[in-house]
DNA sequence: AGTTGGCACTCGACTTCCATGAGTGCCAAC
DNA sequence: GTTGGCACTCATGGAAGTCGAGTGCCAACT
């Protein structure tokens, strides 16, 4: 008895259950597929796989469907993820390219996510924590209100409206500004608190209560803490997707709207700018234990700026939402280091 | 036989209908509401109504659920609007008082206005083309890049990132910058493009080409094509409401993404600040045939900047919801006057 | 040892049949 | 215009039965 053909034979079940979404049996597994056995033999694979835990009968005397025991063996195993197809490396091309600015290409990417895989697609904001400041902007906008603007080299900008008190001098503004620039742009995000107080620092005697007030800001606008923020679309596939199990549908729905939750989801994808992919119970989310989630990191030259990916049932196509998760962060990636 | 009972037998028949889900006839209906006429009566009663196209039966010998037509004339003759409760009031308070910028305004009314209704909420951005502008700032990147922010009174922000030629003026640049500022603050978008037009004609015989690159650019991000943006949330309520009728769902979700779509659905709202209905077969959008849509306009001082509103099935609870989408959008005015 | 055909067995899915009862329309009486 | 009465309809749900895909096991074969 042949470990590699159990393998087969799980691959097998795999594949057709993805496909029909029912429990497949011995009988139908040899007429689909080249095994070279009889469903006997398939059989006695089948007893073999369900003792060690890969697959299970939802009831007797019915076909086996796979666990998320199963699956994983099966994505670790996969042998040769199917690259892209031509067209949709051009779809992918064109769609993003025409983006205008970063909230658009996010946009973009998460349609573009959903409509390759149709799966639901997830898109994190480039993480502020792990980008640069491009430029600092300080706006009066009359009434003694100041607005202040943080944009990152993402593209990414963050803004706060801040009172100031009647009579401040609008040179001491400009002076501000100016310094503000000097030490904080090309520095990363994670700096700034250190870097503003050395700004602060610098003015010693003048009206304090301005330089901290506009500083503060600054920093609060770079160390948002909801600065992590998370896009999602695609969820009519969910609905379709799922439209056998309609019970399942609504605890994935609330899940995803948790948008903090997600975000841990999507965090532990691992370091490397490897694929990772947690199937069901593997996701220790309350109401995600009956979906997959596949996900990755992106960013220009490799580093992780963010991650996304797509979330659908354990039973999906793990080869080509693989596949296309990859295909997808690339160039995201590339997208981002050309603006 | 009077007109006024039947209208009450109406009312009687759409909450019931609404609170069970389950098609009511005669009896219960006696039973559980004060008429004061027999069960007898009303069937009389509830003949004229199906005659009169209000409600009908799913099957012989079923009770009777409301038609969209039914609803409407509910809708039409609501008594007392149910005015939000104080601690509901409360929490639109806080809630909206605690965001920090327009996303996060955004956000949090979706949000909020999902969690009260317990429907689908849309909100619409504030439109640019009825916002002033706040400010325009020019940054240079370095590499002969400019990047072009146009921030408008609502607190929204658009931004372009622009290739110049070579060898530019940084002089040339900050002049421009003053020039569009004296030109485009406090006026509306949609001047910006005879306004850039005058400042064009302002520059004679220099740089030509920057000057025009540069206002084109600022046009462009004032004048953006996908200008309108929607946020929807709280789309796990859909699944949870039509547990019962699955196969409803997977259109609706697949309306909500077509943000398009929902545009123009929040952009048939009455030019009044009423609020507005419309119920099943009055969305002429597919896949909304079996939904309602209560929507409204917000923005400062009662001049609808844009709309919000939220997606459910026909048999929802309208009071209640016209009630809390006036309300959010009361406030959601209130805050954006403050900004 | 591994593979295969054969065979009895299981049990969910589907059908049919029937009883139940909520709900109706109609009518005669009030 | 309202009401009680009554025959009728028909969806719902349970009981009983058939069907068949799928299984486990075993003896025989390679």
């Amino acid at each position: 008895m042949s470990d590699e053909r159990r393998l087969d034979v799980l691959r097998a079940i795999v594949a057709d259950f993805v496909a029909t979404h029912e429990p497949v049996g011995s009988k139908s597994l040899v007429e689909r597929h080249e095994l070279g056995v009889s469903s006997a033999t398939v059989r006695n694979d089948m007893a073999v796989l369900e003792e060690d835990g890969y697959i299970v009968q939802p009831h007797t005397s019915a076909g086996r469907i796979p666990t998320d025991k199963g699956y994983r063996l099966f994505v670790d195993r996969l042998t040769g993820i199917r690259p892209v197809s031509r067209a949709e490396r051009r779809a992918i091309r064109t769609f993003l390219d025409s983006a205008v600015d970063l909230d658009n290409v996010v946009d973009r990417t998460v349609r573009l996510l959903s409509d390759i895989t149709r799966q639901v697609a997830m898109v994190q904001y480039p993480s502020l924590s792990r980008s640069r400041i491009r430029h600092v902007e300080l706006v009066e906008l009359g009434n003694a209100r100041l607005l202040v603007i943080v944009i990152a080299d993402t593209g990414r900008v963050e803004q706060r409206v801040l009172e100031l008190p009647d009579g401040f001098a609008s040179d001491l503004i400009s002076d501000l500004h100016a310094r503000i620039n000097d030490a904080l742009v090309d520095r990363e995000f994670a700096e700034v608190s250190g870097l503003t107080d050395q700004v602060a620092a610098g003015f010693t005697g003048v009206d304090d209560q301005v330089v901290r007030a506009v500083l503060g800001s600054v920093q609060e606008a770079a160390t948002e803490e909801v600065e992590e923020r998370i896009v999602i679309g695609g969820t009519a596939n969910l609905a379709r997707e799922t439209a056998d199990l309609p019970h399942s549908v609504h605890p994935i729905l609330e899940a995803l709207e948790e948008h903090v939750v997600l975000l841990r989801l999507l965090g532990e994808t691992t370091a490397t700018d490897e694929v990772s992919v947690r199937i069901g119970h593997e996701n220790d989310v309350v109401g995600m234990n009956a979906a997959s989630v596949v996900s990755v990191g992106y960013g220009p030259d490799s580093s992780a700026l963010a991650h996304l990916g797509v979330v659908g049932p354990t039973r999906m196509d793990y080869a080509g939402n693989i596949a296309a998760v990859r295909a997808v962060a690339r160039y995201l990636g590339r997208v981002l280091a050309d603006q």
